[in-house]
This record gives C-alpha cells, structure tokens and sequence, in this order.
DNA sequence: CTGTTAGCGCCTTCAC
DNA sequence: GTGAAGGCGCTAACAG
C-alpha cells in the first residue's frame, strides 16, 4: 500500500491533536465551530488552525459521513445519458447541489436492465446516498427506493414529490397553434417508449384537437423510437402515408431534426408542404434550416428545482404530495408557419 | 429523526445478529463469504442469510467504506457537461466502473470556477472517492489532485496515466483527404480555448499541409468558441473572408454544424462552393444535409478506457508513463467530395 | 466452528 | 477552556 500516487499519508485529527498538545475533541471544535466552540480560547484555536493548515490536514470523508449520518451525496438516475435532455437536467441538478455542499452520483441506466439498476440502488441505498432524483422512471425505481430514503421524481406528475412541465400543454399550444393557422389536418409523431411526459404530451396533442372540434385520425399519428434514428423511422412512415399531413406536432426535438434533415433531403419543403413544431427546444432547433418552431423544456430549471426539493427533504420538510409544475414557453419560428395561413 | 420516507429503520449486523443469537463477526463472515468463511457450518449460515433476508438487511454502505479504506467511489471531472462528447464519455466510464461494482461521482465543472472545482476536489480527495478520472484539465486540477489519490487523465497525452486519441492524426487526415483532391486552399476553425486535443487537432492540420509543401495562409485559420455558437463566429468570420478558401476543416462536430446550417441559409453550397469535415463524429453529423465528413473519434471508448485503467491502478498496477491512444478513424461523406476533384 | 477484541476517523455529551 | 470516553456500523486478527 502507500503505492504510486499516494504520495505521504494523510494526517488526522489525531494527528493535529498531538501536533498542538490537545485532544481530538478541541481540535475538533475548533475546526468544526460546532457547540462549545466559543469557549475555546481564541490562541489555542489559531495554533489549531494552524496546525491543521500546516499538516494539510482534511477531514476524512467517510468517517464522517459514518459519524453524522449523511453523505452529503445525492444520486440523479437518468434513463438515457444520450438525450439533449439529460445533460441539462444535470447541469440543473449538479449546480443547486454544489450550492450546499451537496455532491452529484450519477446513475446511468442507459440500456441497463432493470435488475442490475435495483441492484444498485439498494445497494447506495443503505448509507451510500442521502437521497435519490429519478428521471422517468417512478414505476421501474420507486418500489425499491420508496419509504427507504428521501426521493424526488423528475418529468412526472402522478407520483410525488415530482417536478414535472406542463408537458400536455406544451402540445396542446404548438397544435393549437396550427389550427389558429387554419390548419386541420395536424399529425402527431410520438413514442413507443411510454414514459409520462410522452404520453401526456400525445394527450396534449389529441385534447387540443378535440377541443377545437377537429376529428382525430389516427392514420395521421405514428410511434418512434425517442432516439435520433426515431426520426428516420417517422420519415419512412410519412413517405409512406398517402393522404398526407399538412402539419406534424413531434414529441421531441431528437426526432423532429432528424426526420427534419431526411424530409429536407427527400425535396419536402418546411414548412409550404408539410409545417413542424416539437418539444424540448435544445439550441440547435433554432439553427436549423427554417428554425424549428418549438415548446421550450425548462430542462436545467427543472433539474435545480428537484434537486432544491431533495435538500428541503433531507432538511427535514415533508414534501408528500406536492408536484411542482414548471410552465413551458412557445417559440415561434419559420417550419410552423404555412404561407397562407 | 426517521420522518417521511424513511420508512422502518434500517437494520445492521447487530440486529441480524442477535436474531439468531450470534455475534457479529460471525454473521459479519457469512455473509461476506470473507476469510474462514467456509469454516462456518452449513447450517447456521444458511440460518443467518434467512435472517439477513427477513430482515432485510443491507450492509451500510458509508462503514463498510470507512473500515476498507475505499469507497468504490470514482469521480469524473468533465469541463463542459453540454458538449456531445461529454455523455458518451460519461457512458463509457459509468458502463466500465458498473462491470466492477464501482459508482461514478460526477463533477461537472462547466462555468464553475476554478477556486470552487478545487475545493470540491479537495473535499473528495480525502476518503471520499478512490480516484478521479479528469477530462482535458490537468491543468487545473493535476496541482491539486495529484500525488493524493490515483488520476486518469482523458483527452491529454502529456500527462499520465491518460487515454487519447490521435487528434493530430485526426485533422491530418482529414486534411490530407482534401488536398488528395487537388484542393489547396484549405482553411482550418480551431478554438479559442485550449486543451491538448483542440492544439493537436490544429497541429495535425498545419503539418497536413507543411508536408504536402502547401503554404499554411493564417488569414484562413480562425478560432471561436467550441460551443454551439462558434459556428455563428465562424459563420461570420467566413463572411468577411475576401479570399475565401474551398475547404474548411473544423476541430469539432458541434462547430460545424452549426457553421454548416447556416452557410446553407445563406445560399453557400456544400460542397460545391466549400467542402467541409470535421472531428468528432456525433450521430448527426452522418444525419446532415449533406452528410458531413468527419473523424470519428471513439469517445465511448476512451471513457471505458479510462475507468479501466482507473481500476487497474485501485488493484494495484503502476500506470505512471503509460498513455493509451485510441485511433480515429475516417468516415468521408459528401460534404467533402468537390465536385471536379 | 464461533466469539472477543480492537480499531477505521470522527463527533459529542459529560466531566473536570 | 479542555480532556476522556463512547460509539456510528463494519471487518479482521486472534482466541478459544
């Protein structure tokens, strides 16, 4: 042991005590400013501190986690690490973290099967984590995390506590804006994977039809995979189609540039022969050729607010029941608008 | 104190323990399978798993670390969570570590300056991970770091132990690919930031042409931001070129596409009026209009690379010196082929 | 075959 | 103002 890289061994608490002459308990206080702290006098706490300094001394991570009960690291488990989503959820969720000392382990589960990640999760479970933050996917996490440590669900609204954006409304905005166009014949590209923001953002979409009194035709909506390939999928599906569309609602924006590029390529005008919208609005739709008009994910917000929601758990308060929306916002921009409305 | 969530208390060795009557070392390694484990009856640890079982008892992951001496705890630096290199070399480090029972800790250290990354790091260095792996900063963080726990560094080659890939080789190669077409005029977008890879990439581009005994014309080289919007800077540096150049190698897919999309908003002609490749290779890059050349780099494999070697040094290996280079390899597509060679 | 003992490094009453 | 003692939950000798 003490191999390469090691370098001279880390000195303890134990080791500062003896340094200045004084037990590990003041040496602790003073270091700690915890209570009693203000009875030490003010000389021997700077010898302390400098001693501390002078050992580099830090305290060890572990044994203190043991000692106080928490870890001060909280899991994010995303189902897919490739998704423009994902980085900006962790950006959110690792920035609020950062704010209280708090560290980001990330669960990757990307093509993990689902024992393998329950498996993990116990195992982090019993004093690895403080809490855990899951991104859709309440149904395969929750029944071996839930009642064991303090969670919060991302992108869901039936499960609590939850952050969640008005995925519905996302929809139901950019398909009523087509219609506001005059535009009926308003398809939908959605998910085969079901998690809840894809389903209620299909919701949106049908509601809004509804709503208007405009038939829903279900030849005019067809399900992908929620990856880029998703998008050539939709394009074979379109090309397909014989009475086709004159405006297409795309649950998310991953599927809506690739079908975008192959539809551009395959000579499909955007928006005179067939009109886009989607959902997320990752910065690349507004560079796309025409920009992609889209419902903008308050992604790295959400991320902040779940992993705030974790912190006021872990800080005592009880956050049962409570869903926190976060407002979507419509960006207009060229593939939506039809040349004669 | 065990409020919401938490859920009946844990159970420990202890109370395992006294269900059947035994001590805790016992139970402690039976369930451990550790040294002299066989030396336990059949029967009692079959009656010790059950209890463990009933119980459902889960050792604590936080003591269990304290008493090892090591966490299974490896931390990820990345500088830029946004970048699409980043998840998959996320990917590939969470997938290796997985194979092994390691968790990964991620710091991302985009916008975080350079005082705080440190500290964090400080933090964690002691007894808090087993080792870090940091991509394309060693500058910052190798001070720190280095010396108190074992490093791998990504995406550095004068540093070590460290994965890299041949950069230079990358943008010689792509350079090469448009002088073999008699094109002479070849410009290059770099970066203004300045890790190792984004230096060699434009090393390799310069030596590309020297060899082929081409002058290298500086007023055709430019550099912006390695963010979306560097394409915007490039785009616009590209404009007020009097001289424009007839080829364009740029130092990463993200760059390019977006200098890319809006060439073609503004009537240029890929690649008739400019043949563009670029280095990286994201999924959409093959996906674009038209289909842009690029260097494939394997970035999930330098991810898992690195966590091997990661874990290779936690078994004990010296990797001092040693520096793994992964190649690239090339995928021409038609935004780099002229017309008339 | 199993129990006892002794910590890992830290924090926190409780005495002095 | 400061020190001693106990213990978080677990493991690893060493006894029996």
């Amino acid at each position: 042991m003490n191999r390469r890289g090691q370098g001279e061994k880390k000195s303890t608490l134990k080791d500062v005590a003896q340094k200045v002459g004084m037990s590990v308990a003041t040496v602790s206080m003073a270091l700690n400013q915890s209570a009693g702290y203000e009875r030490i006098s003010a000389e021997t706490r700077k010898m302390i501190l400098a001693a501390a300094e002078e050992l580099n001394y830090q305290p060890h991570y572990m044994a203190q986690a043991l000692k106080k009960r928490n870890t001060k690291l909280v899991a994010l488990a995303v189902p897919n690490i490739y998704h423009p989503f994902t980085p900006q959820l962790i950006g959110g969720v690792q920035d609020a973290l950062r704010e209280n000392g708090y560290h980001l382990l990330l669960l990757d589960l990307t093509n993990s099967p689902d024992t393998e990640s329950v498996r993990t999760v116990l195992q982090l479970e019993s004093g690895g984590i403080d809490g855990l933050i899951v991104h859709s996917m309440s149904g395969e996490l929750g029944p071996v995390a839930e009642g064991k440590l303090p969670i919060v669900y991302l992108d869901e609204k039936s499960v609590s506590p939850a952050v969640w954006f008005d995925a519905d409304g996302a929809t139901r905005t950019l398909t009523r804006h087509f219609l506001e166009q005059g535009i009926r014949r308003i398809g939908y590209v959605g998910s085969t994977m079901t998690p809840e923001t894809y389903t209620q953002r299909e919701r949106g979409y049908r509601s809004a039809l509804e709503e208007a009194g405009a038939p829903v035709d279900e030849s005019l909506i067809c399900h992908v995979s929620p990856q880029l390939k998703g998008g050539g999928q939709a394009f074979a599906w379109f090309q397909n189609l014989k009475d086709k569309p004159e405006a297409l609602v795309v649950f998310t924006d991953n599927v809506a540039h690739s079908m975008m590029l192959q539809l551009i390529r395959s000579g499909v005008r955007i928006p005179e022969d067939l009109a886009l919208a989607s959902v997320d609005d990752v910065e690349l739709s507004a560079l796309m050729n025409p920009p992609l008009t889209c419902a903008w994910v308050p992604a790295y917000e959400m991320g902040k607010r779940a992993a705030y929601m974790m912190m006021d758990q872990l800080a005592g308060k009880d956050l049962s029941g409570v869903v926190e929306t976060l407002p979507v916002a419509l960006h207009i921009r060229a593939s939506s608008i039809r040349p004669h409305g």
